[in-house]
DNA sequence: AATTGGTTCTGAACCGTTACGGTCACTTCA
DNA sequence: TGAAGTGACCGTAACGGTTCAGAACCAATT
């Protein structure tokens, strides 16, 4: 029977044929795929763990080219993707628990998220990308540190000195108004922590305070969200120079409304992001730049190749600082003054 | 013990907890979701087949939508969404036999795809979209043909008579070439058989003559297909007034190419799109807005609303013009005549 | 004629779970 | 005291494939 499907060479055609004959008479529908993944143990697909809603995915230019990526590593490898439907209200690892995948890609959820720790706990590989270390996980991801801190050290050879961030979300708790300095280092999302942890070093060396840097929190990640905050903090300070925004879409949003109430970018204020999405470029926005669809290519890559087997490996892919047209020293200083403003 | 993971009820705490500490010292992973798959016959995920390569779907901005309504219904059932991978190039309909799912939905692929049929012949609820009807099979859609015949009308009160048309693949076959009438008629792609047909019907209507109009088609869909698609009809006759495109993203590349070669739109010729991406919108393309979102929530609900079991059911969802700052009359007409060039 | 080699075909074991029915101890009520 | 009822627990039979050992068969060699 499996021979007639599966296996022409290994029985007569005459064989193959009278089988295949009666099997339609009979109306069987063919081999049952998941009676086949049970005794093969494989099960021709990944599954894809994120912390969002399941349509977010295609909402977030971001997360949009990570998929693109991994869904180029998975056709690659004739393998399915299944998106795994993980509620970030809901504790409700049951979705993880019924994925029949051959190994979990898990992309940037905070590091106490107990869908997570259900992947975790499942005996098949997993790679995390945009996440801290794990024992004996792989992992792909980019410094955010490093490459916030290079951003933050422009701004500050601009003449930067007072500024405002804009963070996305830092727990899995909605917090939607300002971060204390504790929450921010308990940060449980590895992206935004090292992200904010670069602009911190890098702002502290030059003599800011740090913690009386006013840093706002959203937890939606969406353009009005960067403009809520934007009002937030420029209501707390009004005299900042820069407003550093941890992703490019808060930055949009945040652009807007910096416009709305008539200052000029980068004249009255400079604006950043950071992802380097399509959407960013055509604002001319000042930020840095990452390989999302990379990072998705390079997370199924480590994934399926299942030959080197010398786990855990880590990716870590470069960016690279874009400088657009929404940063530019602040008023007043010693550069404007010579060439004018 | 499958008791004391899924129904905690049904045994004491006493024995919950020795049996899962008992599981735990001997290394036991957690019940094995396919085991248990294939003991229930459900899944818990749907499969979505599209013709293009798995990674189109996060690059066309109308699948992005869809997916995203697709996704939206799931997470609403609480499935996963799994992405058969179907290369169109090769006939290899094994990942469709080996998708572990409780139904399918069929996204815009030619009617004579063989991954199509292999989806028909698996025993499971079918759902297509953008597809002609199928007997037993649901059905999500819109009116492509009346939709186009609206724009085209809309161009034939403007004053235009002589047209050109760039239009998607209409079959698997490569054919970047003009289309002769026979492959029109032919077209293996619904959605574009359709909207090429309410062309052909209102202009025929006012006596253009359908035979000698050009129609341009590409395989890839891609804005520089458009592009060189555009050059193709404008170098076949430099005279039309109309540019009528089957996609925003076609109309997109065959904007940039009209403008390339120094011509104004609308004033000296008419570009049209069909889709109402956002890109479109920003490009203030005269198109025909789909809720492609919505198409492909209901395509996911009518797949997971198993109560009504009435099938075959189907859903046509409406368009709407939207008049936007790329048609116009054509030049020398009365109108332009009474208001000026 | 018996042995060998090779191919085609058959049957049974196994994958890990859930559903179901039966056993057993213990309580309740006549 | 005994019959009936209740609830916890356990054993077993599918689910539908794949795989593999070995039976059966046929042809060629010794």
């Amino acid at each position: 029977m499996s021979n007639a499907y599966n296996r022409p060479d290994q029985l007569s055609p005459e064989l193959r044929r009278r089988v295949l004959e009666t099997a339609r008479r009979l109306g069987y529908p063919g081999p049952d795929p998941v009676a086949r993944s049970l005794r093969t143990r494989k099960a021709g697909a990944v599954g894809l763990l994120l912390t969002e809603n399941l349509s977010y995915a295609f909402r977030d230019p971001a997360a949009i080219g990570f998929l693109e990526g991994l869904a180029l590593a998975c056709e690659d490898a004739g393998t399915g993707l299944l998106l795994v439907p993980a509620n970030p209200e809901r504790e409700d690892v049951a979705a993880v628990h019924r994925a029949g995948v051959d190994g979990f890609v898990v992309y940037s959820v905070p590091d106490d998220d107990p869908h997570l720790a259900a992947v975790l706990e499942r005996p098949v590989p997993t790679v995390v990308c945009d996440q801290p270390d794990l024992d004996n996980v792989d992992r792909v991801g980019i410094d955010d540190q490093a490459a916030m801190h290079s951003l933050a050290q422009h701004l500050i050879s601009l003449g930067h000195r007072r500024i405002g961030v804009v963070c996305m979300r830092l727990a899995r708790d909605r917090n939607d108004d300002f971060v204390t300095p504790e929450r921010q280092q308990a940060a449980h999302f590895h992206v935004q922590r090292a992200r904010l942890a670069g602009l911190a070093q890098a702002f502290a060396s030059v003599g800011v305070e740090w913690v009386t840097v006013p840093v706002a929190e959203r937890f939606d990640h969406t353009m009005a969200s960067g403009a809520s905050a934007a009002a937030q903090v420029l209501e707390r300070d009004p005299e900042i120079t820069a407003l550093i925004c941890t992703s490019d879409i808060l930055a949009l949003g945040a652009l807007a409304e910096v416009q709305k109430r008539g200052l000029r970018v980068p004249a009255d204020i400079t604006v950043t992001g950071f992802d380097g999405i399509r959407e960013a470029e055509q604002a001319g926005l000042t930020t840095v730049r990452q390989p999302v669809l990379e990072k998705g290519r390079a997370a199924g890559k480590l994934l399926l190749d299942s030959a080197e087997r010398t786990r855990p490996r880590a990716v870590t892919l470069s960016t690279e600082l874009v400088l657009g047209s929404t940063a530019a020293p602040p008023r007043g200083t010693a550069e404007e003054r010579w060439f004018g403003p």
